[in-house]
RNA sequence: GGCAGAUUGCCCGAGCGGCCAAUGGGAGCGGACUGUAAAUCCGUCGCGAAAGCUACAGUGGUUCGAACCCACUAUCUGCCA
């Protein structure tokens, strides 16, 4: 069962692999790695499934090698585009390397016999002299095969595609070809839309050092509502709490169609068949309960935010969506839960505010009208207090602690609004 | 390059001189129902408490009065070269 490949396989976590991979596993632990691009200052969900695939290897006594971008990052992953990108200056794409390889730390174990290596394509690319790389490098690459890539194809029949981004293969082929020579990395993966690149690497490093290295893919995660996984209606969702928070990140895997929650579950927890076997029973038999979605929520947002910040989040949640026990929250959840929502902080001089006036404040209405048409549907409250008054206003002794007034709008949008003295 | 037509609110799309803040559909939002779901039904959907204000590509004009008529500009689409 420490069988890297049927763990996987039950998960339905391989979508393509080299023929000689279950071979190479076979004989014993390997050195794998992944990249991640700096395209963004954050890693986002489609980052997290290869992160949490890298540490199942990890776990099974793997060596994984988490991979930085800053060369790729500065180039421009075709792959999946069907334009062009703009490219970054150096100065963010560097700042972003940074961002993502503390993003990425937490993650593995850096202790062991197969403690995990940090590395960075920037090291063997900045100043590799145009004469190599065309020589040494670029002599390895058919043309031929390399515009057979889908990455490659789909934008000659569309949008075009520049020799910048045309050239992306080649460098990601570069970095399994280094990582074999200085770590002994065998093994690449990547989510299913990697494989072109990955297998120009294997090929790579097949003609230059005659060796044979594989590569995996794992499944696009897809939603059964057919809309993007990792996006919610406020964009993407990040694994920095700052563009992110805790309680966005553990609502949106709360939020999961009964249809996507087994998969979800498979893909980035680390949760048993059996367990999982249990958890599909309990979604059939009581659906509402959704202990699937509270099992993932968790998981995921203690592996990503810790503990502490799984704690809070669930604390604001059970608070915000729960009855009237509002007033019974304590100063520091209610703090924190607050902190989450969209929030605006008003002062009281004598003059009270009207609750339409807080919620267009707080952004949660886009104007006065709508504010008091809110109201008047019936879909407001002002500490879990439904509002009947298209007028009401509030007075100090609403404000909970002293500090917050939490406004509803529906069912579960809320918003803070905190006073200043 | 020449001729013809189009441009309406988040999207599609009616309106073609006063009764137009502008029919209808979709999306969105709220309510009922529910599982912080789906489906369904109901309501709502420029700003303003209101008077009123701002809007129908832009600018200017005709008119007591224009989304609607005219001119020019911009963009798009057909047809001819």
């Amino acid at each position: 069962m420490n069988d890297i490949l049927s763990e996987l396989g039950w998960r339905d976590l391989v979508a393509q692999h080299t023929p000689e991979l279950p071979e190479e596993l076979a004989k014993g632990p390997v050195t794998l790695y992944c990249g991640f691009d700096p395209t963004a200052p954050s890693l986002h969900m489609g980052n997290l499934a290869q992160i949490v695939t890298m540490s199942r290897f990890q776990k099974l006594g793997h060596t994984p090698i988490a991979l930085v971008g800053g060369a790729t990052g500065l180039i421009g992953d075709p792959s999946g585009k069907n334009a062009e990108r703009t490219l970054n200056t150096t100065d963010t794409v560097m700042e972003w390397v940074e961002g993502i390889r503390k993003q990425l730390e937490p993650f593995f174990d850096f202790s062991g016999s197969n403690a995990c290596i940090m590395s960075n394509n920037y090291i063997w690319t900045h100043d590799m002299d145009v004469l190599t790389y065309l020589r040494d490098i670029g002599k390895h690459f058919s043309v031929n095969r390399m515009l057979d890539k889908e990455s490659v194809s789909a934008r000659l029949n569309g949008a075009g595609i520049s020799y910048t981004e045309f050239s992306y293969q080649i460098l990601q082929s570069l970095d399994f070809l280094e990582l074999y020579r200085r770590h002994g990395c065998t093994l690449q993966i990547g989510g299913s839309d990697q494989w072109g690149n990955i297998t120009a690497g294997t090929d790579l490093v097949r003609r230059v050092e005659s060796a044979q290295v594989n590569g995996l893919t794992t499944p696009l995660v897809t939603k059964a509502d057919g809309t993007k996984f990792g996006k919610t209606e406020t964009g993407t969702v990040w694994l920095d709490p700052e563009l992110t928070s805790p309680y966005e990140f553990y609502q949106f895997w709360i939020n999961a169609d009964d249809r996507d929650v087994q998969t979800l579950l498979r893909t980035f927890t680390f949760r048993t068949q059996e367990e999982l076997a249990a958890l599909e029973l309990a979604t059939a038999e009581k659906p509402q309960a959704r202990d699937a979605q509270r099992a993932l929520a968790h998981d995921v947002t203690t592996l990503v935010h810790g503990e502490h910040a799984t704690a809070q989040a669930k604390a604001a949640a059970a608070a915000l969506f729960g009855q009237g026990e509002l007033r019974e929250l304590d100063a520091t959840t209610l703090d924190s839960a607050m902190r989450e929502a969209p929030n605006a902080a008003v002062s009281l001089n004598g003059n009270a505010p009207t609750v339409s006036e807080l919620l267009v404040a707080c952004e949660l209405v886009a104007s006065n009208g709508a504010g008091r048409r809110a109201i008047a549907e019936g879909g407001v409250s002002v500490n879990n207090v439904k509002v009947t008054d298209e007028n009401a206003t509030v007075s100090i002794d609403d404000f909970l602690h002293g500090k917050w007034l939490v406004l509803r709008r529906g069912k579960r949008t809320f918003g803070g609004i905190s006073l200043i003295k």
